[in-house]
DNA sequence: CTAGAAATTGACGACTTGTCAAAAGTGACG
DNA sequence: CGTCACTTTTGACAAGTCGTCAATTTCTAG
């Protein structure tokens, strides 16, 4: 349809990512409260009308944001799934995306995050929250392959076929819910997590062998695993870090 | 010390109780957006500068709700932690605390995810942050006294003591991380998890069998303690429900 | 070049937050 | 009682935000 764009439409294009490039470092730099629609406006020296003309409230804008990182997240997913390997190994693959995306991708798991809450929440369009839902199943149903796989291979126990959406709901909330503990709760140092990145693989290994998922492994080699596949499927983003 | 009160400041501290009431449930209804001070004042009938005085933002007044919701939480954990039975069955019941808590008392659970938001953390008083911190403090070390129980009576490999951080870390990620997505996650009915309940409850038997923490269990086994613990110690409560 | 469409602008109304000088209320003591 | 220092309450106010929209400027197609 649209193969050649007017200079016009490029601009309104270009502005569109200009906005949301500062609306980020805005929000992230300076917090929440310190973002508003008349600074992002003035930034960009544009009238806050021309702004509201690609948004109509700065929720949508954040929520824009998120997109745009789970769809980051997703593609992290696609390299895990896709990685070579027995259906654990690529279900612990899953693991070390998420690991790494929280790791090098901080500000956007931050803006996830962000979005779940219902002040925010609220004041979106159902249009843009769709796309966010799309991104979000494709991530789940890339997990829920592995555990088909599993299953059809042997690894897991027939009889908990039924159970595919529990097992990955149990994953998606001990990772989900460790990172945002690590991030929000100032009790957790005090708990005496040294480090939270090994706190979460060793409980991920539990759980693994707790379904039961075979094979069952010892720690050790789980962990060594874990280390391996980020080497092998991720090495850029594990360049960006100085610790692993 | 102030063994008795003045009538005005007996007023004070009713007026104090009476915003928190008229702010949490304008807050529950009718959603954050909803939530001012100029509301809190008209509905009260006195004017903003009063409101000023007990509370220095909105935001503290949100943080008083969520330091009584953990307060609240924190009294369940503790009836859970002195019930009756093994070291695994006295974790559980921790479980059966938590769930019933989201269920039961799922307002207060909402303040305390609220309060988890950074827009709203920042601008709190490190006071108020310190009082609720030492009240989830609370929570953690009654768990954490399960666990060395645990470990001291054989249930958990005594190779494991060092891991005690590591293991509430675990289990707290695993169910707070299961009642946040389900109350925040649009794409989790579309996952299939049809009772979520269930689901927490198959996880965290899975997590516990993986540990492993002894006695290991079949899962019909864990699921009927479980409500077994539900009666014995949370009557109260599970009244209040219509399913379980 | 021009007329109609599209995009941009910024002043505006409505609302919030948080402050503070002035007003009202309180209570201890002669 | 009455008074006077002290505490509490009040609401007008400054500052800032959101979202709108009529007027203006810019684009574009013929």
């Amino acid at each position: 349809m649209s193969t050649q764009l007017s200079p016009k439409q490029q601009e309104i294009r270009d502005r569109e990512r200009a906005i949301l490039k500062v609306a980020g470092s805005m929000l992230l730099s300076e917090g929440y409260h310190a973002f508003s629609m008349d600074r992002i406006a003035g930034e960009l020296k544009y009238a806050k009308g021309t702004i509201y003309n690609h948004y109509p409230n700065k929720e949508e804008i954040i929520l824009s944001l998120a997109v745009e990182a789970v769809r980051k997240r997703q593609e992290m997913f696609d390299r895990a799934a896709l990685s070579r390997g027995s259906s654990r190994d690529r279900m612990q693959t899953i693991g070390v995306a998420f690991e790494l995306y929280t790791r090098v991708y901080s500000d956007e798991f931050k803006i996830e995050q962000l979005i779940r809450n219902a002040a925010i929440w609220e004041k979106t369009s159902q249009k843009r929250r769709d796309l966010l839902m799309n991104w979000e199943q494709q991530c789940m149903g890339m997990v829920a392959g592995i555990v088909r796989d599993a299953v059809a291979s042997g690894d897991l126990d027939s009889s908990e076929s039924d159970n595919i959406p529990e097992m990955i709901f149990g994953f998606w909330a001990l990772t989900y819910g460790s990172y945002v503990l690590h991030e929000t709760s100032p009790s957790l140092a005090q708990l005496g997590i040294t480090d939270v990145y090994r706190s979460i693989r060793v409980n991920s290994h539990r759980l693994l062998n707790g379904i039961p998922w075979n094979p069952i492994r010892k720690l050790h080699e789980d962990l060594s695993l874990f280390e391996r596949k980020a080497h092998e499927v991720f090495p850029n983003e594990l360049a960006q870090l100085t610790h692993f």
